[in-house]
Formats: structure tokens, C-alpha cells, sequence
DNA sequence: TGTACATCAGTGAACGCGCGTTCACTGATGTAC
DNA sequence: TGTACATCAGTGAACGCGCGTTCACTGATGTAC
């Protein structure tokens, strides 16, 4: 009976949702170091061991969680390019994304520092993660592909482009399939690490005391990185 | 007796910095949350409670290597900008120090790790570590006002910088007592976060299967970010 | 429709681990007269 | 120089905590005939 094995399977998608999902609130709570299996077993009602049929270990569903993270700033970040306009300047549009990354950032400090902070000791990031991982990225080089094409592309001046950074990019380039000249390809994986090192400044601590009005830094910075990759 | 009273202190000296670099070698080793009191004890041979005569807790011993990190990053910068020619170009200099700064943090991943990665859980940054942590922004800020005094610093193009954005500068610059305009130190102060950004990109694993050659993406990428704060 | 069997979610106890911190103590080192 | 006292580094036991993971089990839910 397809009815009645659908529900046995439901009920099993169910509690392995609610486990991600209170463990993902003691995540936002406490962090990553603070998640225990038995505290999330403790607040469902359940008991440790029970856990051990859902996810097989403490870091498999700490993958869960950290997939989760990058796709809901994946996520954030597409739907920021999403509510702009096709005709908007591709600068505007940029800012937006940025905004909108920095926005989920500051509202998930402790996913954020899952997924953009230092590892997490004895853990390392299984293939599964990738693909989510980059699904941010993708949108600022979605609106840089899209500028290039319309011809509204500045190419970056500045030194010579070494070999070897040529090299990684044409690569590169290959890969995510896009056609974009590799200086400019550089000034935009460049400007990704700056963009997240700005928002990492901000959320753990290093700007206490120098920077108060944030918003406003954080805007007229994140326009000016749009402009040195050649968004006009 | 004051040379006997030396004794004494002399043998708490030491002993306090057996324990300090016990830990920083156990921090190097596993990274901060590995790090605990009872292991260093071990290590040294000692019964976890005496460490209690020197640390009056994990926290405190924390806070001594986190100084400690900050101190050794700063005295990195120190030393690369030591080591140019006052006569070399402005960006050269830029470009030394940032290297110095990356050299440094890919030397002692956890160490950098515990400052410029995610806060410890549970841990707040007390005042003590203030001054340290600017250590190494002053170096960077040092050869921008050295720029600007001879007259060899562009002012940044591009936007007009928002009203609270130059208010923080204004009093930013008279904290640290350094007379540049507000656009320039606003630069300056987003490639002081953006060059952490790259840093920790690379050293955290975002870079991986995208970038291979970290040494000239950065050493490329450090210039630029020079010229884009107006150093020639 | 009814019965025998298989699957599988959840239990409860246990293993073995390591942690930070406190406290009463011993015994060596230093101080004052 | 010698003696009584104070300081203080280090000991060892203990408290109380929480963790991840394993394992034999019960009992309800689903399956096959």
C-alpha cells in the first residue's frame, strides 16, 4: 500500500525535519561549538540515542545544517537580484546583493560564522557542501556576466595580470561557464573574499569603536567594489 | 633580601611562561577549542589546579594568547614595513606588509584563527586586547599618512562618501591622530577588512578548486587593493 | 478479512571520556627579629 | 648566625557537568499470503 508506507516515510520526514530544525535553533542560540545531540534529543522530548536513526552522527547533521546556511544566503541573495529591475544599473544591482547578504549576516550571526568563520575543529567539509556553497557567488557573477554582455563591462585597469592568475582563471571561467576576460574575472573572485571580509569585520567585532554608522559604510563600500570589478 | 625575592619571582616568571607557551604550542597544534587547561597541566607535568596560581581561569589564559596573536600578526607588519626603503614606492610597501600579514596567519592558521576567525563561544573580548588588535591596521595606516605627507596619494574617485560615513572618519582620524581626508581613510579602513577577507578566504577553504595560485592572486590582488586606496 | 512474520522507531542503561574549578593540605622558600 | 613565623607553589581528591556513541530490548506499524 504506496497510502500507507507514505505514511510511515512522512512521519520519518517529519521528525528528521524537526531535529534539523531544533537544531538549528540552538544553533542560532548558542552557536556551533554549544550544539549537542543530547540537548537537541532533550528538547524534542526524545532520547539521545533515538537521534542515531535520523542522522548517523553528530557531524552528519552538522553538514545538514551548514548546507542549509549557504543555501539561505544563496537564497537572500538571489531573491535581492530577483526584486531588482533587468534595466537597473548593474552597480545598483550589485549593492543590492551585497545588502542583502550582509542583511542575512547580521540576522544569523552564528550560521554565518558557520559557514564564513574559522572551521570548526575536527570537522571537515564533505563534497556536499559545495554546490550550496558557491550558490552566492554565482548571483554577483550572474549580474557581472550580464553586464559584460550588454557591453557595460569596464575592463579593471591597474598592473598586468600574472600568468599563473590568468591560468586559474580561464580555468575557472570554464568551469562556472561564463565568458568573461580573466582581469575582470579576478577583480570579481577578489571582490567576493573582500565583500565577506567586510561583513566578518563587522560581525565579530573588529570595527567596535572605528565604524558606528554601519549601513551607510557598509553601502557606499560595497557600491565602490562593484565599481573596481567594472560595473558602472 | 631583594636578590632572593628576584628568586622567587623570577621562578613565577618562568613558570608562567612555560604555561603560556605550552598552550600556544596546544592552540597551534588543535586550535582554541581543543585547548584546555587540564592538558596544558599535563603536558608540564603539573596538577591541573596549580595552573590556578598563574591563570585564574581558561578565559584569562585565552586572553593572554590572544594578545599574545595580535602581538605577533602587528610585529609581522612592523618588521616587513621595516624592511622597505622609505624611497620605494608607496604601493610596494602596501604590498610588503599585506604579504607579511598573509605570510604570518598561513604560519599559524589557529592562531589567526582565534582573532580573526569567529568569536569563542562563550568568551568576550575584555579591553586588554584593544591595543594589540590595532597593531597591525596602524602599520598599513602608517604608510598611507607617510603617502599623503608627500604629497603621493591620490584621493579616492567614485561616490560621494554619505555624511555619517565622513563624521566616523573625522573622528576616527583624531582618535589614532592621523590628519587624512574622510574618502581616503574610509578607503583605507574597508582595505584593512577586505585584505582580512582575502586572508581568511584563502586559509578557511573558500578559495579551494577556484584559485591555485594563492602567492600571485594575492601578491595581485594586495597591489591593486593598495592602488584603490590612492597609493601610487 | 485474518494471521504470521518482518521492519523499524524509540527506550534505557551503560561505556568511557574530558572538562573547569574548589578546597583543605603539605612542605619548601623567604622574612623579621 | 639562629630561630619563629609568614608566604605561597604545588598536591590530590573531589564535585558536578555534559558529551558522542553502542547495544540489546520492546512494541507498534506495515507486508505477504
Amino acid at each position: 500500500m504506496t497510502a500507507i508506507r507514505g505514511a510511515r516515510e512522512r512521519a520519518r520526514a517529519d521528525v528528521t525535519a524537526a531535529i534539523k530544525e531544533e537544531a538549528r535553533r540552538q544553533l542560532a542560540d548558542q552557536g556551533a561549538a554549544k550544539l549537542s545531540l543530547r540537548s537537541v534529543a532533550r528538547e524534542l522530548g526524545m532520547v539521545s540515542s533515538a537521534l542515531y536513526r535520523y542522522y548517523p552522527s553528530r557531524d552528519e547533521l552538522l553538514t545538514a545544517l551548514i548546507v542549509d546556511a549557504y543555501d539561505a544566503i544563496g537564497a537572500a541573495a538571489e531573491d535581492a537580484l530577483a526584486a531588482t529591475r533587468a534595466d537597473d544599473e548593474p552597480v545598483a544591482r550589485w549593492t543590492a546583493v551585497c545588502r542583502a547578504a550582509r542583511a542575512w549576516a547580521l540576522a544569523h550571526p552564528h550560521e554565518y560564522a558557520l559557514i564564513y568563520g574559522s572551521p570548526v575543529p575536527g570537522y571537515s567539509a564533505p563534497q556536499a557542501t559545495v554546490a550550496p556553497a558557491a550558490r552566492a557567488a554565482l548571483v554577483l557573477i550572474a549580474i557581472v556576466r550580464d553586464a559584460h554582455a550588454a557591453g557595460a563591462l569596464r575592463v579593471p585597469e591597474g598592473a598586468e595580470l600574472p600568468e599563473e592568475v590568468r591560468a586559474d582563471m580561464t580555468t575557472l571561467a570554464g568551469i562556472i561557464g561564463v565568458e568573461l576576460p580573466a582581469p575582470a574575472l579576478a577583480a570579481l573572485v577578489a571582490a567576493w573574499a573582500q565583500l565577506f571580509g567586510l561583513i566578518s569585520f563587522e560581525l565579530f567585532g573588529q570595527f567596535e569603536g572605528g565604524v558606528e554608522a554601519r549601513d551607510e559604510f557598509f553601502a557606499y563600500t560595497a557600491a565602490t567594489l562593484g565599481r573596481h570589478v567594472g560595473l558602472g
